[in-house]
DNA sequence: GTTGTGACGACTT
DNA sequence: AAAGTCGCCACAA
């Protein structure tokens, strides 16, 4: 699998984050069939055209910090897109065990089916 | 070709 | 809890 392809399937995973979910780098690389991979899916969220990263906010680390330093511009711009969304932040870092309904798919298909 | 760096993360000390 | 180690690998120098 060349790069451009693993790149180009992290861009199609990313832009099936729906409102008020929130992922990992690693879990995002594996919705792109891409398992340990984490790194590869900063590095192309760093490079996105503004199309492709449309969704680069409802990216977050593993442990549910943000990626960017606490106190610059994006790490604010993320958090404030994020908490318009009702994603709820708890000792910096995001409250995965708190999110809102919408957020949790397999949860929804396990309840309501597949997506009509 | 090699080395260092980094929007990462799981494991082991 | 905190720090170190290892896997991962695109990219720039």
């Amino acid at each position: 699998m060349s790069n451009k392809q693993a790149f180009e399937a992290i861009y199609q995973a990313l832009a099936g984050l729906e409102f008020a979910e929130v992922v990992s780098y690693g879990e995002l690389a594996r919705r792109a069939g891409l398992p340990r991979r984490a790194r590869l899916a900063g590095t192309a969220l760093r490079q996105a055209s503004a199309s492709e990263g449309a969704n680069w906010y409802r990216v977050v680390r593993a442990d549910g910090s943000l990626a960017f330093p606490s106190g610059s511009e994006k790490h604010a711009e993320q958090r404030g897109l994020l908490e318009a969304e009702g994603v709820r932040f708890h000792q910096g870092k995001v409250d995965f065990d708190a999110l809102p309904e919408r957020a949790a798919p397999d949860a929804d298909r396990a309840l309501w089916g597949p997506p009509s």
